[in-house]
DNA sequence: GACCATATTGCACGCGCGTGCAACCTTCAC
DNA sequence: GTGAAGGTTGCACGCGCGTGCAATATGGTC
């Protein structure tokens, strides 16, 4: 008896059809604030939950140009950090509305690529929260404005054309700096990810720079082309077998707990030393495995579930985007300093 | 000079209208085995690119009523297997013209409410990589069968409607039986995650009805809510605290590493006990941190990779999906055992 | 009971592209 | 040079819903 397709698919016609009112009344009362009177709309509702009706979101998208859809761009997922941000982020965008591509962006070039693609999806906005990016091909992807909005999440960006959603790293590594200091380490090592430009850590240069400030002396700075333990784990040995002990730094500043995991496990299996009594560590991130007893890792905690609403916020065009480049966190001590 | 519409996006009209051929041509050209002479696709990707055109994909979606699109409802991103896990399916998807929805199913009633919302982005297919369901509600949420396709992915259901693509935990169970007896373990304890049935490990059951087989005795089991070494931390030196020291089981038998860790930490560090010399770990998963000096762990490796070109397979409808529920992956021995 | 402000409803048109077919143009053999 | 086979191209119609406005219904006032 009902007029539309008999086939498979529900459409608002069918509901309207069977709740004798019209289609784009049917529509209406699946938006949230449209004017609808209740006695349609309960009419509508029993007649779509019959039917098994529920709007077509790609329609939607199609008709209105807004997809409430946000692309995720990911490489690193070897980073533990990873998964606590596709979570909180994740989370704070269904609550929100939109839903998540998550795009594997197979390597540094591939980003742009990625970059492209969503923008045929209609995203309204595009996330980096990779570490390793080419430069100059977002440069280029950016530059065709294809994407709506393109946002860096926990890093910062001097592009002007990019929102930063980040916590004040500058900050934060002070804090690092002056607990380091206050401890009484004088002979750090810094540890430090891929570098970029398009979407930055700050860490790296505050220590550096604040640290010669305030000793006159430029410590000494190891890298690693990603944020993964392994990698980090490498790079430390090779560097600590190479040379004395008397030049031993007496603490490992890293950019991140990724990092710090790495350079723990090396310091303890590969040289038997003790941590923090013969090299002390400092991570960033304060993720889970970070409070581990295998760690115990004093690290700095960024409040990503704020820093995700923050996003929020800016698509929902609430915000100043340039408010959102100082959240702060939080120095979290523990034993391995 | 260009007839389209000037303002923001380039349609395949705008192009069409620079290379002088027609709309559909030009949407020809941009799919791969369209019949285009080779002077059209030239003119029109060049006109293209002038534009900076893209084919929409929203629309395209919209027309030919496939979408491309899969949805992934994960709820437990504690669980270290999960990024490998979104890695290697991103990663295969991508690679085939997929894009990915990541949803994070936020309770074990939302997985249906997940499902639903996926259905009205019209996605190919949902995978369900998560490990908490209502299995009722879940079945309700089928019975609507809203969703093309629902694939269970590294575990296995039992609905006749669902695609498991898993690998052969039976098999893999019964080997890593194999190498606890001939390790000379006898008392074992099995230490087991969230048990539901619409997306089930058999891992447990195979231990439990195996080992009786073997031995005649039925080992204690010890349940954890969830995937996250800090409860298996947590629920490993409950137990292992109100029993005698000669009661002690002389080997742990893990669902997977994320217990296997967390049962780990708790043997050293909660009663300074030695693996595997006063109790043995087995895990599953073979995450990176299993062969971390801290683990050592004796464990499983799923072979990911292949599963998820199967379930790509599935998408394509190139393959049979019953015979996808067998994977065979490898015992990875270490010093846990 | 007439009138007006407000709440509710209906509709023409368009979003950008796919499907299936018919019309068209090549190319080549004879 | 002619016809057939096959390679290319154009088009009518539809996918399911949103926008903006005009039309209608509702409620309250004097």
């Amino acid at each position: 008896m009902t007029s539309g397709g008999s086939t498979d698919t529900v459409t608002a016609d069918d509901v309207a059809a069977l709740a004798g009112v019209s289609r784009w009344t049917v529509n209406r009362a699946f938006k949230k604030n449209a004017p609808v009177s209740e006695k349609s709309r309960k009419k509508i509702m029993q007649a779509a939950e019959q039917l098994g009706y529920a709007p077509d979101l790609l329609a939607s998208s199609l008709a209105s140009n807004r997809s409430n859809l946000v692309a995720l761009l990911v490489d690193d997922f070897a980073n533990p950090h990873k998964p606590m941000m596709l979570e909180r982020l994740t989370r704070a965008l269904r609550a929100n509305g939109w839903d998540t591509i998550l795009v594997n962006t197979l390597d540094e070039n591939d980003a742009s690529v990625a970059l492209l693609h969503a923008s045929q999806r209609r995203v309204d906005a595009a996330v980096l929260i990779g570490s390793r990016f080419n430069d100059r091909g977002l440069a280029t992807a950016l530059g065709a404005r294809r994407v709506r909005k393109l946002i860096v999440f926990a890093r910062f960006s001097v592009n002007p054309d990019t929102i930063s959603v980040c916590c004040d790293d500058e900050a934060a590594m002070a804090e690092i700096i002056d607990h380091v200091m206050r401890k009484g380490y004088r002979r750090p090592v810094f540890l430090a990810g891929p570098q970029t430009i398009s979407a930055h850590l700050l860490r790296k240069e505050t220590f550096l720079t604040r640290w010669r400030e305030l000793t006159g002396i430029a410590p000494k700075c190891l890298f690693v082309g990603i944020y993964d333990p392994q990698p980090a784990y490498q790079r430390v040995s090779e560097y600590l077998a190479g040379i004395d002990a008397a030049d031993r730094p007496d603490i490992l500043v890293c950019e991140n707990d990724a990092l710090a995991m790495g350079a723990a496990d090396a310091i303890r299996y590969e040289f038997s030393l003790r941590i923090p009594e013969d090299i002390a560590v400092t991570g960033f991130d304060d993720v889970p495995q970070s409070s581990n007893p295998n760690y115990r890792l004093t690290t700095y905690r960024q409040p990503l579930t704020a820093m995700a609403e923050g996003l929020v916020r800016v698509l929902k065009g609430e915000t100043d985007a340039t408010a959102l480049s100082r959240f702060a966190g939080q120095l979290v001590v523990r034993e391995s300093t």
